[in-house]
DNA sequence: GTCTATATTTGGATAGAC
DNA sequence: GTCTATCCAAATATAGAC
């Protein structure tokens, strides 16, 4: 068996991924991705050997994985407000308070790949989904837990872009504990 | 005098604009804003001697004067509810109907000089202020002028996100369309 | 699996002709 | 004011030692 590796996949995942939802995919440079990771350069093409695209790709990939976790209790939380609430919290945690930006947002700038972009997309897509069905357990027409959805994904990331911009997680975490309300309110 | 510019100051800062605004600072390269204004690089230097920071100034400048036009309307129009439906008619030219992204977005990813992402924060402020007076002046009290104000911000920049994530202006018209009801209504 | 060293390309910036 | 030509630094990527 091989040498073990310094750092191990999620925790390099997760270094990776701060890089590219801080600067983009752009403005995610290897210089960056290697100091944040701890890896140089060649070692990083070691574990991807596709190269910064194949980082990107890595990286979209726990994200979704990620949000497996987030919108579990959407299915297994019998009580909607429970569910979104405990959503809510997830996504505190997964946005570190405001602090990280979503990859939705910063990934999808014109100049990243296009796998990455349908990629996202497909994420968004999901997310809505998996909204759109509490809130249809909550009683909402089809019609009306769709638009509940979206609302709360536009709240979501519009928090986010307010978080940054200011430097003040107020929005964000006003939006997080106003979402049982408008989502299955 | 000199020779005529072969694109004028204000075409010449559309088109930076829009590369800066789909791509971020980071991503917006000096190749990208030669072949979008149709000058050469040293073109480009003749008129912004300080390079691609001046150039992101002056494109965050002819930002701030466009919103002094955006938001006139909350100022000279008596009726708040008329006023901001102006504006809103106005933010649906400035951000093409959802085509654009919002340099409050892009332009403040890590990577952008200091004074970018202070300019643009500032401009949120002013943005902010101006729809919470006009909240006010509709008979909301100061904190819940101060609400719907980040509200609506928050909807904007989201709205704009998910348009681009998943190529569809239809969340961006929601928002605009209900920025009366959700700021003065 | 990680490293040093190096190749290659792109990005940012300047000099000087027209 | 714009251009061609050029320079330098940074970014992406690879080769080969350990």
């Amino acid at each position: 068996m091989g040498r073990a590796p310094s750092i191990d996949d999620d925790a390099l995942l997760a270094r990776l991924s701060e890089v590219f939802r801080h600067h983009g995919y752009e403005g995610a440079s290897l210089t960056a991705l290697s100091s944040a990771s701890g890896l140089h350069r060649a070692s990083l093409y070691h574990r991807f050997p596709s190269g910064k695209p194949g980082m990107a790709v890595a990286v979209l990939e726990s994200v979704e994985a990620a949000f497996g976790d987030i919108l579990e209790p959407l299915k297994s939380e019998a009580d909607p407000a429970v569910a979104v609430a405990e959503m809510a919290r997830r996504l505190g945690e997964f946005y570190a308070d405001g602090r990280l930006s979503c990859v939705l947002d910063t990934m999808t700038l014109l100049g990243a790949p296009d796998d990455i972009r349908a990629r996202a997309a497909g994420l968004a897509t999901g997310w809505l989904a998996a909204m759109a069905a509490v809130a249809r357990r909550s009683g909402a027409s089809k019609a009306e837990a769709e638009r509940r959805a979206g609302d709360a994904l536009v709240r979501i990331e519009g928090s986010l872009v307010l978080a940054r911009v200011l430097d003040d997680p107020a929005e964000f975490r006003l939006t997080l504990a106003e979402l049982p309300r408008a989502l299955v309110g």
